[in-house]
DNA sequence: TCTGGGGTCCTCTCCCTA
DNA sequence: TCTGTAGGGAGAGGACCC
């Protein structure tokens, strides 16, 4: 595979032979992560505009690099990529490979270190310090990975090497596409500097727009401007993490194991519904998803959150605490379905349904009290066998009957 | 232009309790 | 018993990220 030539002499003259002494936290960042995978499959669509994404009310999940000349990207709705590149082959997604490929090059990112923090399918924090007598300097290793993964999943990757996560990040995204970009630490607060406000974790267009109301455009804009300034125009907590960040300020570290907070499921309908029977069965499906994804990963829940958006966009969400953690379908279903009929919609017309389960914590440990007269064996059994049965001939074998196709 | 799905975190409000 | 207050938990909504 030909790859290109490492780092970015337009990104303001950091590069590979910087000096990365003390840079030992790596952002690697797959390029166009489901549009590569897709690529595998079809080969023969290799340097041609293809769109990964579908249903007819879906968005962008991905679109190789000659789709995004013609200004598609990622969150964009379909049917206006399709008028903006008309030539682009349309894929719809295909989720299994993705989490394939995303596994191999995990196992290629833990074989260097044990101190890899995954953030979705397609990116990773690692912590290198530990490597770095084994296997080279941080931009070495940055490299090993960009030709292991190449080779071994094949597909593309781009790497940010720097002293903390988010100058890592930063990094990896100047990188893009197939590079690696080195900030060396004595340069982090030069590099920040030169960047719009929108650079900055946390900034999007509802911050970025409360900045532009204080005259702060760029991030060095921001390290200039009092802390009290900050703190009065977007809250104690965005103030001073702007603040912090704008002067390269991040001591997070990179963590192997981030507990999950919440686990959920929604569904956006295919055109929008006002029948209070077909939501009923929606949020069963809803929350079987939501519990048997908690039970895989031995989780309990202890607040169910519904949410509801209706077809002028608007969203709602109702959230009930429940005495003890659940993980079992019916429980949920049960309180997310009274959460919607306590809502009492006289049929407005909604786009979309989802159930969450927050507070969660080790279903193992998780208390749980019978209540007077409750059988032994009820619907967690059932659920377990619903489990064993979808391990056994697939997800979705078994389900309720009122999920059932209608004839 | 017409907006998915899965998440995290923050802010504000309300209510309860000490 | 009433009033004021402070703190914590729960609930709701919003912004943001990939």
């Amino acid at each position: 595979m030909s790859r290109r030539q490492l780092v970015r002499p337009d990104a303001g003259g950091w590069g590979l032979d910087d000096d990365d002494t003390g840079c030992t936290v790596l952002h690697v960042d797959m390029d166009a992560f489901y549009a590569s995978v897709e690529l595998l499959r079809r080969p023969d669509l290799a340097g041609t505009p293809v769109i990964v994404g579908g249903g007819e009310r879906g968005v962008v999940l991905s679109a190789t690099y000659e789709a995004r000349r013609y200004g598609v990207h990622a969150a964009m709705p379909m049917a206006r990529a399709r008028r903006l590149c008309p030539p682009a082959t349309v894929l719809v997604p295909h989720h299994e490979d993705y989490a394939r490929i995303s596994a191999g090059v995990m196992e290629v990112f833990r074989s260097v270190t044990p101190l890899v923090e995954p953030l979705s399918l397609d990116e990773a924090f690692l912590d290198v310090s530990g490597a770095v007598r084994r296997l080279g300097s941080p931009t070495r290793i940055g490299e090993l990975l960009r030709d292991r993964v190449a080779d071994e999943q094949g597909i593309t990757c781009s790497v940010g090497v720097a002293s903390t996560k988010f100058v890592a990040k930063l990094a990896s995204g100047g990188a893009k596409p197939d590079g690696l970009l080195v900030v060396p630490h004595a340069q982090t607060v030069a590099f920040l500097h030169a960047l719009p406000v929108e650079a900055l974790w946390g900034v999007g267009d509802r911050t970025a727009e409360a900045l532009g109301r204080l005259g702060l455009r760029t991030v060095a804009d921001i390290a200039h401007t009092p802390l009290t300034t900050l703190v009065r125009g977007l809250g104690e907590a965005t103030g001073r993490h702007l603040h912090a960040l704008a002067w390269g300020r991040d001591a997070r570290r990179v963590l192997a194991s981030v507990p999950e907070r919440s686990i959920g499921a929604e569904e956006t309908f295919p055109r929008d519904v006002d029948d209070p029977r077909y939501v009923h069965r929606e949020l069963l499906r809803l929350a079987g998803r939501t519990a048997s994804r908690a039970r895989a990963q031995g989780l309990a829940g202890r607040t169910v959150v519904l949410k509801v958006r209706f077809a002028d966009f608007t969203t709602i969400t109702r959230s009930r605490t429940l005495r003890e953690r659940t993980d079992v379908t019916q429980e949920i279903h049960a309180t997310a379905r009274d959460l919607f009929d306590a809502l009492a919609l006289d049929r407005a017309r909604l786009r979309l349904v989802g159930v969450r389960l927050e507070g969660l914590a080790d279903s193992a440990t998780a208390p749980r009290q019978l209540l007077l007269g409750e059988r032994t064996h009820g619907w967690r059994e059932a659920d377990g066998a619903v489990d064993r049965a979808g391990a056994r001939f697939g997800a979705g074998s078994v389900r309720p009957a009122t999920l059932l196709p209608r004839r």
